[in-house]
DNA sequence: AATCTTTATCGTAATTTTACGATATACGAT
DNA sequence: ATCGTATATCGTAAAATTACGATAAAGATT
């Protein structure tokens, strides 16, 4: 930004904007697809799924491991990461927190 | 983007993407609670709410209305925004596709 | 008609994101 | 010990985002 004006914001207002800015990007839509649907956890097959570069990738699951949405743990050479339920839960509950208490077909304008 | 790959994704990742890139800054996130609180829909009282420039809530107003999160309307020289139910309802779907069948307290790793 | 209010748009600078290739690192296998 | 495989990190260029002030546009008010 020109000027970084996060913390003029709520708190959760920023750490919600932190979940979705870690979605923001079809790439990492389509990882945390790939974790969800296969039974155990992934590691460079994800590599294999997406149509980028391996550093990209890498690149990718950094930005979701630090917001917390997944894990990652070493095994062997490999690398193996999880959803983090803990985190996924939270961001239902922020979400529910935002969209919670909207009136159904409200008259508007 | 150094190049733009958008397209290599499937649609469902790039418009849940979209969504989410709307709300990925804690100034949209702001906006979105503040129209779903107030019974009626807001003008420039969100300009007042923010700690930004007029020019700037403008531009973040027009993001989540190019996502198609809200709506807006010219009423006399005001402009009044509201929630779209759709799109919402949309994301919600898409969400439910993503994380819906999710193993709970699934071994990993 | 002149002016005020409200909002959108333009031009811009600073920062961040996205993407890649080229390494580095770390472990397993030979 | 050497080599191969898997992954992370570094350096980078191109593009997008964020923010502002200055203006334009459109309607209301005097």
């Amino acid at each position: 930004m020109a000027q970084n004006k996060k913390n003029d914001f709520e708190e959760r207002s920023v750490r919600l904007s932190e979940l979705f800015k870690a979605l923001a990007h079809p790439a990492r839509i389509e990882i945390v697809k790939t974790i969800a649907e296969r039974q155990s956890c992934i590691c460079g097959e994800i590599v294999d799924v997406l149509p980028l570069a391996q550093s990209t990738v890498s690149q990718h699951l950094k930005e979701l491991k630090t917001a917390g949405i997944i894990t990652g743990e070493v095994d062997g050479p490999k690398s193996c990461y999880c959803l983090n339920e803990v985190v996924l839960k939270e961001m239902q509950d922020l979400l529910a927190g935002l969209f919670g208490h909207i009136e159904v077909s409200k008259k508007c304008c």
